[in-house]
Order: structure tokens, then sequence, then C-alpha cells
RNA sequence: GCCGCUGUGGUGAAAUGGUAAACACAGCAGACUUAAAAUCUGCUGGGAGGUAACUCCCUUGCCGGUUCGAGUCCGGCCAGCGGCACCA
């Protein structure tokens, strides 16, 4: 059998139609202030999807998830009289897509066009009111223009004493030298160790740094020093743990971010070291340990190593210091079970008892956190333990643990003891006190640190925006805001070169800049793009500015921190993108360029949808559902309203292609209230449909499901929305004639759930209803509002519990007092039989719910 | 190891501290049909008793607590998923 024979209505035919007739009508066109038909009365809601990396796999079933719930309270909205800003557009720099067009043969640009355009004819195929108008594209130059133009504000901005960012232009005023400014700007180069990934031939951001291998590929990533272009997000990591605070975002993400961010409050300790004029600084978050430090730990890499190692000593640390930088991370980490070390010969003196304590360099010391340096408190901290149990060095107690548990590796809060001047206190009051004394003899002070790295910028890759940077004599300056936007140049082998000199390098006359100037050759990395792209919405067109002050003040203000409404995309995006695109916005706040300190109000993770089987949908496993199959078969509605239905959007769910055919069944049923086929197979408006006004019955399903649904969507509890439709449904279907317009208003309440088979149905009913009907477009339409009134009922049903067990009900009128329920209740034979006779001791009566006897 | 989330029928799931399992899937039975598909109707957590209508008991991972009343609140444990991971 032919799947046309099997359709149980002819989606295949109005869906096209309709998407063709709102592209047309560009029915979705949001108008900005100061546009004709803009309408400044009315409230604005700014909704928002993380909008798609365009692989040539094309949409997967887990896009139109959040697609659908963005789309249904976007359609919402504008039915409740909001201005609504719901766009879509593309992130096509990066990684994937220029290791895409590796893969096939052809230039990037070529392939992300082309993905693009199959991506935007799938995502038309689901009709989305997006406002095409407004699309993004983060490879078009007149997108990447602006993309070059707010790095140019990081790199000619500084952050002050007070945390803000400021233009550069201040610095130069009080007359810092050229070393000292570059030294503050917020984008700067530094020659850190990096993590490098052969196989990508590009340098990675630690964020895109798992297990040791890069995010992208899963190749094996090693640290080596490189000069890289890096942004200063660590000046922000306070700002970025403390506003969280004032969003509606999930709990968890916020957490997430927190926990990346990393902040732990300690003490910065200062150790003279035997023998030598330099003394060193160690960062500890347990200062009221220090008289349990019984040695020290540098890292390897530590630049005081060289200087305090003993001749007798130099040897074994040499060799040590090389076996570790040959390591790749993954390596470090792997092998990382077991401790280990050298010691360098050298002592320091712990300045709370004037002990001599043996250095060690060792691989569990980082270099990037805190000083590269720490004091080891083996009885306090389980590496230390570790360490020292290894090494036989000595172990002393200083933190007396709570009755019961063993001192050796207690590393939870006590009382000091052995500890001088802090015996009997408790571990947070020793930790002020020790932190007060040694601030007091000028040893050390309070601090804080962060797990928090500056952002690694710069990729040695072609697929990017190029740097609006030159370098001349050595020194690096801005071109001109007029030479935006910069392009790259059109390279036939665009691949990396397997060094790491970019591939830019293999076009000289673009890298001449001028006689004496050259460009810089790395690119920036795909997150740039998605960093401000909620922005360009608001004025994608406008070729004068990044985005106009009136629609940024329109689109992004409204009193809270942040200015889009509501964010939905998945949690990969937890500490990558929603931290830079933060970080970026705060700049940009501080700057004066928007007028909010936070970019994204509202945060919904849509979850994962899993395959048929359980597990995560992948081509190996052969679990992958292909959208394009579920519409060509049940129609777009179908494939929405299934997503839709599956369960609590925030949810990791399976797929079940049964699922998708009862909402099918659903949508079936839903166009058989307004057709009806004859014998022939022909559709035609059934004959039940009349203007008549709806019995009580009809009239109360239709009104609570005016109000569930609204109230759902709100939530975003559109599962439980779908379910009252299907109630509804029912209830419509056991009549003998439908009232035209209460299906009128119900199709109403359908439409952002199955856009389509409302519009349709309602042009129907316009033919031989005109005046029942909506007239124009039923996305056009107004929510319906609901009749309290219509809601009551004459009675309701109460039940009657003995000592909280059901063991009777009885409808009662919904007017009854407390007493006379009372009264039914113990009139009750049912109840009497469980009550044995006894007198009640307590009787709990809820009206209009049950009454509770207890004996 | 640390942090977080989630545990409810055969399945996806509902349930402002107030009738657990709405809605849907699957299954079973029936109607329509020569037959099938489609459609429509009914039943469908477990156990016990009764010819039957029906009645009773148990049931939201496990144990305890608060409450007239707990899937929901509190404490402890177990399992699954996710994040971080030598961050001093």
């Amino acid at each position: 059998m032919s799947s046309e024979q099997r359709k149980a209505f002819p989606f295949s035919e109005f869906e096209p139609k309709w998407q063709d007739v709102w592209e047309a009508k560009k029915a979705f066109r949001t108008p900005n202030p100061g546009d004709a038909d803009f309408d400044a009365s009315k409230p604005k809601y700014f909704v928002l999807d993380m909008f798609p990396y365009p692989s040539g796999a094309g949409l997967h079933v887990g896009h139109p998830e959040g697609y659908t719930a963005t789309d249904i309270i976007g359609r919402f909205k504008k039915m409740s009289g909001f201005n609504v800003l719901h766009p879509m557009g593309w992130d096509a720099f990066g990684l994937p897509a220029e290791q895409y067009a590796i893969k096939t043969g052809q230039h990037p640009r070529a392939t992300t066009e082309k993905n693009i355009e199959g991506f935007r004819g799938q995502l038309k195929r689901l009709g989305f009111a997006y406002d095409w108008d407004r699309e993004v594209n983060t490879t078009d130059p007149g997108y990447f223009k602006w993309t070059q133009w707010i790095f140019l504000k990081l790199y000619n901005s500084y952050v002050n004493d007070a945390g803000k960012a400021r233009p550069i232009a201040e610095l130069e005023g009080q007359g810092l030298s050229r070393e000292e400014i570059d030294s503050r700007r917020l984008a700067f180069v530094s020659s850190a160790p990096v993590n490098w990934c052969p196989e990508l031939g590009t340098v990675l951001a630690n964020e895109e740094v798992v297990d040791g291998k890069s995010e992208v590929g899963g190749f094996p990533v090693e640290r080596r020093p490189m000069r890289q272009w890096m942004l200063r997000i660590t000046s922000f990591a306070q700002r970025l743990i403390d506003e969280l605070d004032g969003l509606d975002w999930p709990e968890s993400i916020k957490l997430l971010q927190r926990n990346w961010i990393g902040r732990s409050e300690g003490a910065h300790v200062k150790f003279q070291i035997v023998g030598h004029e330099s003394d060193v600084t160690v960062f500890t978050t347990r200062p009221d340990t220090l008289f349990g430090a019984t040695y020290m730990v540098f890292a390897p890499e530590h630049a005081l190593v060289d200087q305090i190692t003993t001749p007798e000593h130099a040897a074994a640390v040499e060799a040590y210091r090389k076996v570790v930088g040959s390591k790749s991370d993954l390596e470090r980490t792997e092998l990382a079970k077991e401790k280990s070390g050298v010691f360098t010969g050298a002592y320091a003196i712990n300045p709370v008892n004037n002990e001599q304590i043996p250095i060690w360099i060792a691989d569990y010391v980082l270099m990037g956190y805190g000083t590269g340096a720490i004091m080891a408190v083996p009885a306090h901290d389980s590496r230390d333990f570790e360490f020292a149990q290894m090494f036989a060095l000595p172990v002393k107690q200083v933190v007396q643990p709570p009755e019961g548990k063993d001192w050796q590796g207690f590393t939870d809060n006590g009382t000091a003891v052995n500890s001088g001047f802090l015996d009997g206190l408790t571990t947070p009051e020793a930790k002020a006190k020790m932190a007060c004394w040694l601030e007091e003899k000028g040893l050390g002070k309070g601090t804080t640190n962060f797990k928090l790295r500056d952002w690694l910028f710069s990729r040695q890759r072609y697929w990017g925006e190029p740097f609006p940077i030159v370098w001349e004599e050595g020194n690096h300056r801005s071109i001109a805001e007029s030479e935006l936007p910069l392009l790259p140049p059109d390279l036939e082998d665009f691949r990396p070169t397997g060094t790491p000199e970019p591939p830019l390098s293999k076009a000289p006359d673009w890298v001449r800049y001028s006689a004496t100037a050259t460009r810089e050759l790395n690119t920036m990395p795909q997150w740039a793009g998605s960093c401000w792209y909620y922005l360009r919405y608001c004025d994608a067109q406008n070729s004068e500015r990044f985005v106009s002050e009136e629609a940024e003040k329109y689109w992004m203000g409204g009193g809270k921190p942040g200015g889009v409404d509501l964010y939905v995309g998945g949690t990969e995006h937890a500490v990558l993108h929603l931290l830079y695109a933060r970080f970026w916005h705060k700049v940009l706040f501080d700057l004066g360029y928007v007028s909010t300190p936070e970019p994204f109000q509202r945060l919904v993770n849509q979850g994962l949808i899993m395959g048929e089987d359980g597990q995560k949908m992948s081509k190996s496993r052969g679990n992958v559902v292909n959208p394009d199959d579920v519409v060509k078969e049940y129609g777009a509605d179908s494939l929405r309203l299934y997503e839709m239905f599956m369960g609590p959007l925030e949810q990791v769910k399976p797929w079940s292609m049964k699922g998708v055919e009862g909402v099918y069944r659903f949508l079936a049923r839903v166009w058989r209230l307004v057709m009806a086929v004859s014998e022939e197979g022909v559709w035609s408006l059934s004959p039940a449909l009349q203007d008549v006004p709806a019995n009580k019955q009809v009239t109360k399903a239709l009104h609570e499901t005016i109000k569930k649904c609204g109230e759902d969507i709100e939530k975003l509890s559109f599962n439980t929305a779908i379910s009252q439709m299907m109630i509804c449904t029912k209830t419509f279907t056991a009549e003998e004639v439908m009232p035209v317009s209460a299906i009128v208003t119900f199709l109403k309440v359908l439409s952002p759930f199955a856009p389509h088979l409302a519009e349709d149905l309602n042009a129907r009913i316009a033919t031989k209803f005109p005046a029942l009907a909506v007239e124009g477009l039923l996305s056009d339409a107004t929510w319906p509002k609901y009749d309290p009134a219509a809601l009551i009922e004459d009675e309701v049903e109460v039940v009657f519990q003995v000592n909280g067990k059901l063991r009777d009900k009885a409808r009662v009128p919904i007017q009854a007092t407390k007493e006379e329920i009372e009264k039914i209740a113990l009139a009750s034979a049912r109840v009497q039989e469980f009550m044995e006779g006894k007198t009640p001791k307590k009787i709990i009566v809820v009206p209009g719910k049950l009454v509770n006897i207890v004996v």
C-alpha cells in the first residue's frame, strides 16, 4: 500500500501550501522601532534558540525539539499581544565546517552555503514562525565585520580598579609605556604553554580539551609554549559568578558555571629559601594548617627551580622535568594514579616555627594555578598525604577531628592543635586568625583564586574571522575600523600546514599589509561569532552599527539583568558558549554599547532525544531518526506535536515511532471534526458543522482547554497542554453537531502547536462560515479568553476518608458549607462502618475536595 | 573522589501536601468489514475473597521521620545519568 493512501488527512498538500503563504505574506515579519508598522504600545518578547551549526548531515530530531518549544511560545506570545522577536541563523565558522570541506575536497564557503540552504529548507518545512529577514550567518562579511569590530573593542579596552572595562585611551592619557598598556589589554598576546593539537593543526582553548583530547575529533592534545592571542576573561571571574544570581536559569547550569570558574578563598604565604635571597609565595586554602607544613612542592616548570636546585640533585631534577615536559596532557592524567617527584636539595623556612622543610618538585602541582608552588600539609590534604607516604616525608597533626575519626588524612573542619597561637580554635576561626597574623608580619595575606584561565582566542585555521591586527617591528596594532570587514584571502589550499604556522601564511600578498607591516595570521575560534549573534538579530540588516541603539534598547531592555526573555538550547554549551557570551556582553555593557549586564534572562535546556533503543543516537548504532522521513510520513505538525508530547522539555527521553503515530491519530481526529470523507475518498466540510451555540459540556471542555493550555505554555509544560487538547477533542467527537465557533476557538488554541492543520481548517471553515472563522490568517488571531463562569460546576465530588483512608465519596453542591459537607460525610453508611461506633477525634474538611475523619 | 540531577504500571508519562497512574503507546476483547487496514467502543498496577454486582489489602527505589493526610516536605541509604577531576 502506498503511503499516499494511508494518510488520514492530506497534510502533504496543505503543509507546503501554508508555508508558502506565510512566506509570501511575510506573516512573521517583526517590525523594529522606527518602522512604519511598529506598534510601540505592545510589550516585547525576545525568544531565542541556540542557532545551529549547519552540518552536512542536515537537521537531526534534536533540533526541532527546542525550536518547536520556542515556536509555540513565540506564536502564543504573538497571539497574546506581544511584539515577538523569534529569529534564526547559522553558526557556520569553525573546525567541523573546515574539516568537512577538506574531506569532500571543496571550499568551506561552498559547503557552508550548501549546508545552510539544506538547513533553511528543512526548517521551513517544519513551519517555524521565524522572521527570515533577520537571518544571520557568522561567515557573512556583513556579519563578521562586527565580530572583528567587537574584537577591536576588546583590544582597545582594559579593566580598571573597579573591575569595569574601560577604553584603553584612559591609560594612554596616564603616560604609560607601550609595554605596560599592551599588558593590560583585554585582548593580549601571551606565550604561555597552550593546548596544541597536531592532528587538527591548531591550538585549542582549555574548554575545548576533554580528557587530554580535542573536543572536536578526539585527537591527542599536548602542551607547548606558543605565542597566542588571549582574552582576559579572568578579570570578570567574580562578576561572572555574582551576576548569575539575578538570572532565571536552571540551578544546575549556574552551578556548572560557578564550578568552572572555581573561586576559592585562602591566603598567600611567603616562605624564605635557605641560603637564597629570594623567597617564594604559595597559595593555600588552609592557612590554619601552616604549622603542619612539613615540605614544599613546586611545579616542575616553576621558574625558581633552576636557581634553588643543589648540584648533587641537578641531574635528577633535570631528568624529571624532561619526562614531565614530554608528556601530553592525556598521558599526564593517565599516569597520575601514582604520585611522582624529586627532591631539589633546597629547603624553605616555615615562617610560623622557623623549621626547615625540604623543597620537592612534582607534577601534581600545576604551574597554571595559584603560584605554581604549594606548602604540603600531609596530615590534612589527601594528595600531600599520598605523596608523603610514597617518599617517607614527615606527617604532623595540626587539626583535631571530631571523636571517632582518624586525624591522618583528615581534611574537614576540626580544632587546631600543635599550632601555637591557633590551638583550640575551630578551623574557620584559625583560618581568619592566621590570615591576620600573616598580614601583620608582612608574610602574606588573604587571597581569592579562580580556576578559570584566560581564554585562548587564536586558531591556526583558515575558516574563521581574521584578526584586524597588523604587526610592525615586532609590535601589534589594530587596523582602522574603516578597513573592516577584513576578508580572508582566497586560498586554493586552505589545509593546516602541519606546523604552528597558520594556513593564511600561504597568501603572501594578503599577509603583506605595507612595506613594513604584516597581517596577523591567526583566525578567531568558532565561539567568536556566537558570542553576540543575539544582538545582531535585533537589527540584522544594519550596515552602520552592530545594532542600532534604539533596537538594542527595545529588544534587550526591560529592566531585568538579562535582555533575551527566553533562551532554549542544549546543556553542552553550559560552560563554553554561555560563559563566553556573558563575558563579551559585560564588556559591551561596561563600554556603553548594550543596556543590560547580562545577555540571557531565562535559560531552559532541552533534554537529549535518545534512540528507540534508549541509547544516544549515532550513525554507528543505526538508531538515528531523520526528521525529513517523519515529516514525509506523518507531516510537520505530527513531528512538532510528538516532540512536545514525549515528555517534559528538559528531560532526556527516548524516541518512539509508535508515539508519533499516536499524535498523528489525534491530529486526524481534529481534522475529522471539521472534514468528512465521501465514499470516493474526497474530503469536504462535515455536514455536522453548524452555526449553533455549544452546549454546556462542550463549552466547559473548551474553556478548560483555553485556560490549561495558556498556563501550560507559560510553564513550558507542552505535554500536559497537548493531553488537555486530546481530552477536549474527545468531548467534541462525542457530539452529533459541531458548533462552528467553538471549533474555531479550539483551532486558535491548537495553532501554536500544529499551525498548518489549524490554519488549513480555519480557511476551510471560512468558505462556508465566513463570519465565524478567523478572517485572514489564523496565525494572526488573538489568543482566546476563557470564561471562568463556564468552568464552574453545580456539584463536585467530595471524598470521605476515615483515618486518612478513602472510604466513600459523594457529589455535593458546589456551594455547600463545611458543616453541611461534614454532616453528609458522617451520615455515610460506609464511613460509619469504618468508624466502628467511635467518636471522631478530629474532622478535617477541605471544601470541594475531601473530608477526613480521625477516630 | 567531589558536585548536581533523576528513580511512579509492560512503555513515554500525569498528579497547588488532599481520590496515585490523567493523556498517550503497547496489549486484550468487541463493533464495522467477505477479509484486512483504517475507524469506533470497552478492559488493562499487584494480591486475596465472591457465581456476580462488589469488597478488602498492598503499591510511587529502600529505611526512618514530620503531618489528620506524603509520589510530593525532612534525614539516612541504594541505583542510574550528567558535570568536574592532582585547582593546593
